[in-house]
DNA sequence: CGATCTTACGGGATTCGTAAACATA
DNA sequence: TATGTTTACGAATCCCGTAAGATCG
């Protein structure tokens, strides 16, 4: 014989009322039947909880202590049910977001800018990592997504391309390229370069259209974070490319860019996620969000 | 459709073994009946607990987080369900006693001695107040029980005798009256006396027992607490009369006693408990207790 | 006698167990 | 094929509502 979520709310509608007929109504049930969902209660904990004549019901000093006990069973059922609804519907949980350096920066701020105020109970943590320590993470299963321009074929991960990040040149309002509509590659060969160091996937990129052109990239500057590149470029020390996704966001003050002017400068930003394995609720509504955003910036 | 305790446990007999089977011999249930259970629960929180093939079970997100809860709502469920026997047995709850000054101090602590180790987890207050204000407390609901020399025949107050409390004499060990196997009152004429002042019950007492044998009651030196009584004894400068049970358990270094050789030098210690009213488990424990230690005491 | 709780009893839903079907490694 | 889950179905149980009975003011 096992106790009922049930009874416990009849047994709180008469501790209120103290009446069986009142609480009947209350939890649309007929009388008799309260009276018995009472005395099962009562036979369950071999108990007496009420006082009753006919004419008047009160609780006993036993009742008095289930009260308070019933009351705290019954806020945690409720809370129980609200939370893992709002759990499965995205709207509460723990998201860990892996993304490389220019998408950390530019492209989820963006979506967190909407996704923050509508998840409100979301803990969100981000990795931002170079591109493979980011897949790596996913495989490792401590971050639950992660958003790269690398593509993974591996059998264990599953990629979705999101969107298409071209490529910009960065230079300070008064230099020469400012004077340009377009920008190609052959015309950055003028200006001493800063760039990031060959770890990053930007500079891979970057190696590889030179390559395609048949030149070799020599920076003047070669750096490991994204912000000293912008500090040198400021400083009129060189030009430096980057991708749109981050300068689209990121305060630029004196410094102007221009897309370069190549159909197959991107990168295609892809999300990853660990195959076989269902998503956590938050995720896809995560993803769902990222697709309107990245559907949004054309 | 409402969620059920029942569901809660066969989930988590599930969620611990990860197999169906294993769950059904767990819970004493066939496994088809289980597989229904945990299908009702999932349609009740509308929500896939398992994702399972027919060689392999496992937790979904969702499921994993529901366990953290369901877990938190057994522990609940169980423990209302030991917490409401113990109190209900009398083994837990708070037990307010009133009693006067030397019940409280010798009366009080031989039952607390057996009964405070047989329940640990009972709060209990000790109300040491004059016997009238001790009364007064159980009408006002501040205490369960007074123990007292006052019986009351208010209707909305029950009292029942507990045990004689005796009348003795006090005096130093060297004191003449320690030659004498027997006291009586008239003995006491001889010596100046020490004595608690008219506002306590046992002054009364006292002051009747002269009455009865027509004399006045005059003490050398009045005071108002016991322990003040004692230290004017042990320093010699009187013999004061007191009850039995507070001397069977003080401890009295330096000091002796008689027991009063009359017949009618006692007063008859009560309960008392609000009539009307169904006395708290713990209280049911404790009467029984006080009893049987009245009994031993003979 | 009127209001309120309890008991009695029949119908309906829920839950269980057995047996068979089904799906994966 | 062997193991383990789901589906199907009949039986027992539980729960509810109506009607009658009991009790207190």
């Amino acid at each position: 014989m096992n106790i009922t979520f049930r009874q416990i709310e009849v047994f709180l509608a008469v501790a209120r009322s103290l009446s069986f007929s009142q609480a009947a109504v209350a939890c649309h049930l007929s009388q008799p039947a309260l009276s018995a969902t009472i005395k099962r209660l009562e036979e369950t904990l071999s108990v007496k909880l009420f006082e009753r004549t006919t004419r008047q019901v009160s609780l006993t000093d036993v009742g008095l202590e289930f009260q308070r006990l019933a009351e705290h069973l019954s806020d945690s059922v409720l809370h129980t049910q609200v939370r893992i609804k709002e759990y499965a519907a995205g709207k509460r949980g723990r998201l860990s977001i892996a993304a490389g350096p220019s998408i950390a920066a530019g492209f989820i701020p963006q979506v967190l800018k909407v996704f923050g105020p509508q998840h409100p109970d979301v803990e969100i943590r981000i990795h931002d990592e170079l591109s493979d320590t980011c897949l790596e993470m996913v495989r490792a299963g401590k971050a639950d997504i992660a958003l790269t321009p690398a593509m993974h074929t591996d059998s264990d991960l599953v990629s979705v391309p999101l969107f298409k990040d071209y490529l910009v040149v960065l230079f300070p309002l008064a230099h020469p390229l400012a004077q340009k509509k377009t920008v190609r590659w052959s015309d950055l060969q003028a200006y001493p370069q800063v760039a990031v160091n060959n770890r990053s996937n930007l500079r891979q990129t970057i190696n590889e259209q030179y390559r395609a052109l048949g030149a070799d990239f020599a920076p003047a500057y070669e750096v490991a974070q994204v912000a000293t590149m912008l500090g040198l470029i400021h400083a009129g020390l060189g030009v430096g490319v980057l991708s749109e996704s981050l300068v689209e966001r990121a305060s630029l003050d004196g410094l102007a860019h221009r897309k370069l002017n190549s159909r197959s400068a991107y990168r295609r930003i892809c999300t990853t996620v660990l195959a076989h394995r269902a998503p956590p609720p938050v995720l896809t509504a995560f993803l769902t969000l990222c697709k309107q955003v990245a559907a949004a910036r054309g």
